[in-house]
DNA sequence: GTTATTTACGAAACCGTTTTCGTAAAATGG
DNA sequence: CCATTTTACGAAAACGGTTTCGTAAATAAC
């Protein structure tokens, strides 16, 4: 249906082959004869079948984005920053949600083996139990926030313990003795760090673990709601929360309005989060801002250097790109 | 490099025709060498290179989605909805970005065209300035929320007109006499549908029109505030404030916390916004909630359905799926 | 038992591009 | 002026499927 190669060779009373190589600028192709095609190209605006090139040259130019979800802001952002380098680059951007499920997950990712794209950035759902669904992947993988570690690739992380840890440190600079750590669901991994690095804080500042409960949340709203309320509503309760992922916090907040505990008086928050609304929440919420814009772009520029290289295997590296704690009225 | 209809032929002494046959259960292959083809095919994982496909069928099984930006949260919901629909179809999504503008729009639509995809869902670009970029587009197009009506295709909308009725009743309802009304940038229908609706609600209850500013903002976050202290600092400033989209709203929120106004006592807001922590804001915010799953969902029930048809003509109409208001403190 | 039809499969063309290889003509070398 | 290299192009074979068409064998029809 579109004009192809073969329309202009006809019309130009050149060899299919000629066209082809003059279109890509081939030192075999006399100077006016690719004169000759461009013009003519142009003129009927060609551009050619990505199928066909994609088929003979076995590249794509797609790559596949696998996300838990894309409401949350985190993800959101690194998409942003993600579409951004490879609009640069000239790649398309698949996406794909998994909805933290792992069966899910699996199941994309097996059908991204194909050959529909180069590369994929994923960030793992929580709720992958099955850990054998990235063995037989043969695409560059990179990953982002929510990494794999003990698959040899490229992992854009932030300083999550650090972070875990710091937060600790500046509800104890602000009089808190009882911390609550509220894990979010399924066994990532950087939830993993940013509880040890709230554990590790807790040590070092001689804070008695027994008043700083780990909650454990769901993937249930209503639930967690139910647990947090829990643990909030006794007179034993905690005097501060950190919250390990932006829903949770939010429904930290939530539970704390339903309660009538007043924020930052009776119970201060912190929370991991990227909203940009955070300063305009009731009250403002402190935030552990992760780099999300930064973290797509960096996953999204490992991965091009990948594909841009002969091999193509990704670098087994990690690059961090630390975190921000941004101090607003829920912890003053 | 991967495993294709030839080594399956090869391995089964079958022609490559009768194992693509067997593989598309075509009644011309008899039972048992659908059932061999099938079993070794599974077996040894194949999977149906897409490029080979589409360039034979001319059907890719992707579509592109394009929206000024994804970190917005009605778009992020409009993705998921559209996700869920492409995933259940077998479809696959390819997201673009266009950032508010024009240009890059139409950079964008126009790469579309060689058959990278098999139709377009596009809310358009606020600085779309450049009329013309849709009319050579041969693909299937259906417009989600900010629509083109003069082209003929596919549009999901939301009650425009009426929700900015209804934002107006509902201020007048608590008192409200000085209603101003915050302009999103561009000339986008949507926001003239909702200031006509708005206007038309001040004419009904006769209320003074002088009394109640259309602030004309923009695509800047600083200069915004700037405008709206100019209209907030003084006297005889509105006692109530509609946000036409969500960005606005959340800029007038700011500007109030900046000038010490209270909102409800001293002014009142509601705005056009899908955010889910709308009620966590300080003050919770009255929305015109926008049904952008649903939107999502219709706009890729409707693409699809064009697409299984023989003839690729999306069908000229207009689905309106209506926006509630939800009360909350902000005008209480 | 002969002819007509159905069944089950294979050969080959095709989708649009890239790439290898072959080859006249032109340019260069001695 | 003849031998060799370079230049500029064309023919054809891929890439991995799908689809049309042809055709033996099996079955049905009479």
């Amino acid at each position: 249906m579109g004009v192809t190669i073969k329309k202009i060779a006809e019309d130009l009373n050149l060899a299919v082959s000629t066209v082809s190589k003059a279109l890509r600028d081939s030192h075999e192709i006399s100077a006016d004869t690719k004169a000759r095609v461009f013009e003519y190209a142009t003129k009927i605006n060609y551009s050619p079948n990505p199928y066909a090139s994609s088929l003979k040259g076995r590249r794509s130019r797609n790559i596949a984005v696998v996300v838990p979800e894309v409401s949350d802001s985190f993800f959101s952002e690194a998409i942003n920053g993600i579409e951004e380098v490879a609009q640069r680059e000239g790649y398309h951007v698949m996406i794909y949600l998994t909805h933290e499920d792992g069966k899910q997950e699996q199941a994309i990712v097996n059908d991204l083996g194909n050959g529909r794209v180069d590369g994929i950035l994923i960030s793992v759902a929580a709720g992958a139990t099955d850990h054998d669904h990235f063995d037989d992947v043969k695409l560059p993988l990179v990953f982002f926030d929510r990494v794999r570690e003990d698959i040899p690739s490229t992992r854009i992380v932030t300083n999550d313990y650090e972070s875990g840890y710091n937060a600790v440190k500046h509800l104890i600079s602000r009089g808190c003795r009882r911390i609550a750590f509220l894990s979010a669901f399924g066994g990532l991994n950087i939830i993993r760090y940013r509880r040890e690095g709230y554990l590790q804080a807790l040590k070092d500042h001689g804070i008695d673990v027994k008043n700083c409960p780990i909650v454990s949340c769901t993937n249930n709203e209503s639930e967690n709601l139910r647990i947090l309320t829990q643990v909030l509503d006794h007179t034993e309760r905690p005097d501060s929360i950190i919250g390990s992922v932006e829903k949770v916090t939010m429904q930290a907040y939530v539970a704390c309005h339903e309660l009538n505990l007043s924020i930052p008086v009776d119970i201060k928050v912190v929370g991991f989060s990227h909203l940009q609304i955070a300063s305009l929440l009731n009250p403002s919420l402190t935030t552990i801002t992760q780099p999300a814009y930064e973290m797509g772009r960096a996953a999204a520029t490992a991965l091009f250097k990948t594909l841009s290289k002969k091999k193509l295997d990704v670098v087994n590296e990690q690059i961090e790109i630390p975190s921000v704690l941004i101090e607003r009225a829920s912890t003053r």
